[in-house]
DNA sequence: TTAGGGTTAG
């Protein structure tokens, strides 16, 4: 507005008062870029008068020389006067404007370029500045300090990689690598590529720095989650080199806090920012309190954040996400009312923070009703929201809208996909997150640690040993071989696919080992029934200084529990409390109940049931029901079933464990009633279902099934076998199994899935090796039986892991011990 | 004319 009122009175008459100017209706208009463009012509012309009035400095008008000069003396007045007014247009954020003006320019100079690169950059028009660049050097204009730090910043924005190196070498060669400014935008574009390791080069070789460059360089740590190495920094830089923490190193270091969880360390920071007198800034004071709520301490963020004078709807928000994050989903609820007698309008963010509260309530109305309101605010299509309302859909067990959600996203990051494939893990559809992990390495984004952390855990539950050791062949491709989280889950993935050797390898083989790796390998001992070996490995961990949690009692209870070590599960369960302070758990109790079934003191199970300090959860009560079922005690199966159906009325399991004791107590009609009751409440048994690996594809096999192609042998082979291990045709265990009594058909031993998939395995692999069969069900009775005789018979190894445990069945025995 | 996070998804 000034500009056009200069210009317009440069155009009047020298004696127009400002007064008479200022009553003029178009001068308080705001000027359009066209008048701009016309006003700056009508400078040109003023311009020019005024350098051709100096009658001294005039050269004959026929003069090559005086020509050039004065050609050359217009194009500099020129380009100064559409600097100016092209700066006045980019300031003020008109950069379509300035571009048409910057277009309409002849010749443009370093300083106009740099100009209109910064008009892009400034709106955010990260690819257009990247290509103003371009078509700058390619107009031979020479880049100067000024240029590249916006050129940077553009490249870092636009996440163009490969424009970033390109404009790095072009610094180093034109020999700009030392400026400061440009080093500073240097850390911050690697930073935001990833790459860490370069942002500290360009730091290390600067000549000098200054707080900028230390605190872009702690923030590339903070944003790439290396919240350790950025409080590392930010002590280095207070200590070693006197550098004052600002605003900008303090708002880092806080959220290094909240990654590292450093409570401790973010009361001192806040302090800081107290002596320095930054605490009543509202931007200070809303990290701050995020810091409190990340760090889970909401009592002093509820208190903070009443102490606040003033608050607007990130500060809110902030606390939202506080309530959520720590498992009060109502709180958070109860916020978002009260945030709107505040007058504040929920946004975005409010809405992506309210969605872990609507899971964690396992409230899809809740969830629904955000969806709506996210519809008609017009919030959607937007990528985080979307991906919120996806984790939320699957949380709350509802996987179809997730589906829809993704299938019609018109944007995906990783985390959406991420967020797909844990949504499958999570709901049990292992095989659908494996198909979407194929599908996502076709696209251009390639899986991170979070998608390689999502998917081992199906290759788990699949107990594809095949897909798990491709999965395990690309975390070392990709880089991940070092990653102790990617390589806990490995671990888990080989224990749980049956290969424990592959999995104590790959221990063996971790740079750094931390408790969960330990914990991990335990439980594998454990659940193979290797409880000796189990507790070595508890022992030589204690060794290496690291302290127990509650988790490496899991897994060495159940090693006890699995192996039948009654005496050294004791001991333990005691040293918990008595020697680490920890009081033990719900799965700790469990695992005692298993322990006392074992050692067949049914009345000693129950005294300690009822003396336990915690309410006995279903699990508890299938231990007991285990335990009356191995030691064929019925009176004390029905009183565990009758507690389990209490809590958990279709629970499937219970029914037909209690129904496959009846059998084998011959009590014909206790089956058939417990079958229809199952049919009452519309329950279903989960159909068996036996798998194993040949010539790397997973055959399945269902009982009686005939799809195999090579199912004539298959069933030859079995009967054959059955008649070989004295196994009868007319087993009573096989004439009362639970199955026929519902199917009313003939389905011998001899044909149920595990016993195909044994078949199958011992047929199509080389003699003399293991043969390994995962089961979705526990094994029956008859199956158990016959397949340690089966493993005496043929002598082969045989290991058949269940829901529960792995049987290694050799020479006639079974490391379970009978009891599973 | 140059550099820098208050809150958000896996």
């Amino acid at each position: 507005m000034h500009l056009v009122y200069a210009l317009h009175r440069r155009s009047n008459n020298k004696n127009t008062s400002d007064a008479s100017l200022a009553s003029r209706p178009a001068l308080v208009l705001p000027p359009s870029g066209v008048a701009i463009i016309m006003a700056t012509a009508f400078v040109h012309s003023c311009c020019n008068t005024v350098s051709g009035s100096n009658p001294q400095r005039r050269l004959p008008k026929d003069s090559p020389a005086a020509s050039t000069s004065t050609t050359r003396r217009r194009s500099r007045v020129n380009l100064a006067s559409v600097a100016r007014t092209l700066s006045s247009l980019v300031n003020a954020g008109r950069v379509r404007e300035a571009a048409s003006l910057f277009e309409s320019t002849k010749k443009p100079d370093t300083f106009l370029w740099n100009l209109m690169i910064r008009g892009y950059a400034d709106a955010e028009l990260y690819e257009e500045a990247v290509h103003a660049y371009r078509r700058m050097r390619d107009a031979g204009v020479w880049a100067d300090h000024f240029t590249f730090p916006f050129v940077v910043k553009s490249c870092a924005n636009s996440s163009s990689y490969d424009d970033g190196l390109r404009v790095h070498a072009k610094i180093i060669k034109v020999g700009l690598d030392s400026d400061l400014f440009i080093c500073n935008s240097l850390i911050t574009m690697y930073s935001k590529f990833g790459l860490l390791s370069a942002a500290e080069r360009v730091f290390d070789e600067m000549p000098a720095r200054d707080g900028v460059s230390w605190n872009s360089l702690v923030d590339g740590y903070v944003s790439n989650g290396e919240g350790w190495r950025s409080l590392v920094c930010i002590k280095h830089m207070q200590e070693a080199f006197g550098v004052k923490l600002d605003w900008f190193a303090i708002t880092s270091a806080l959220s290094a806090c909240s990654l590292e969880l450093r409570l401790e360390q973010g009361k001192e920071i806040h302090c800081h920012a107290v002596r320095n007198g930054l605490e009543s800034d509202i931007k200070l004071q809303t990290a701050l309190l995020d810091m409190y709520c990340k760090n889970g301490d909401m009592v002093y963020a509820d208190r903070l954040f009443g102490s606040m004078s003033r608050r607007n709807v990130v500060t809110w928000n902030a606390l939202i996400g506080g309530y959520a994050l720590n498992d009060e989903p109502l709180q958070a609820f109860a916020c978002a009312i009260k945030m709107q007698d505040d007058y504040m309008i929920p946004d975005t963010v409010t809405l992506v923070n309210l969605l872990p509260a609507c899971a964690e309530l396992r409230s899809m109305d809740h969830g629904k009703a955000i969806h709506a309101l996210a519809i008609r605010k017009g919030f959607l299509p937007h990528l985080i929201l979307e991906t919120a309302l996806m984790d939320m859909y699957a949380k709350c067990g509802d996987l179809k809208p997730s589906e829809l959600l993704f299938e019609k996203m018109t944007e995906k990051s990783l985390v959406s996909w991420n967020a797909m494939i844990v949504a499958y893990v999570h709901n049990g559809r292992n095989s659908e997150a494996l198909q979407l992990f194929l599908h996502l390495q076709e696209g251009p984004l390639g899986p991170d640690v979070f998608t390689i952390s999502s998917i081992i855990p199906a290759c788990a539950e699949l107990a594809s040993l095949q897909q798990g050791k491709q999965i395990h062949s690309y975390v070392l491709r990709a880089g991940y071989g070092s990653d102790s989280v990617v390589l806990n889950s490995i671990i888990n993935m080989y224990a749980r696919c049956g290969d424990l050797n592959i999995a104590r390898q790959v221990f063996d083989r971790m740079p750094c080992r931390d408790l969960v790796s330990w914990n991990v390998l335990i439980m594998g001992y454990a659940i193979h029934g290797h409880g000796e070996a189990a507790l070595e490995l508890f022992s030589a961990m204690k060794d290496a200084g690291l302290k127990p949690n509650q988790s490496t009692f899991t897994s060495v209870l159940t090693a006890c529990s699995i192996t039948g070590l009654s005496d050294e599960g004791w001991l333990h369960f005691d040293s918990m409390q008595q020697e680490h302070g920890m009081s033990p758990e719900i799965e700790h109790y469990g695992c005692m109940v298993d322990l006392l079934g074992r050692t067949r003191d049914l009345r000693a199970a129950m005294d300690f049931i009822n003396k336990m300090p915690l309410v006995p959860t279903a699990r508890i009560w299938g231990s007991l029901l285990t335990a009356g079922r191995n030691n064929r005690n019925i009176e004390v199966a029905e009183f565990a079933a009758e507690q389990i159906l209490r809590l958990e009325h279709d629970n499937t399991g219970c029914y037909v464990l209690l129904s496959s004791m009846y059998a084998d107590a011959g009590k014909r009609e206790d089956v058939d009633r417990v079958m229809s009751l199952m049919t009452q409440k519309g329950l279903h048994r989960t159909a068996a279902r036996s798998l194993v690996e040949f010539d790397g594809k997973t055959c399945s096999f269902v009982n009686g099934d005939k799809s195999h192609a090579q199912s004539d042998k298959i069933h030859r082979v079995s009967s054959v076998l059955s008649r070989k291990i004295g196994e009868a045709a007319c087993d009573p265990g096989a004439i009362f199994d639970p199955i026929d009594a519902v199917t009313k058909r003939a389905n011998s031993p001899s044909r149920h899935s595990l016993r195909l998939a044994v078949v199958f395995g011992l047929i199509s692999s080389p003699v003399g090796s293991p043969v390994l069969v995962k089961k979705n069900v526990r094994i029956c009775n008859h199956c158990h039986r016959a397949v340690k005789l089966i493993s005496g018979f043929s002598g082969r190894e045989i290991i058949v892991g269940d829901t529960k445990i792995y049987h290694h069945f050799s020479n006639g025995t079974c490391s379970c011990g009978d009891y599973w």
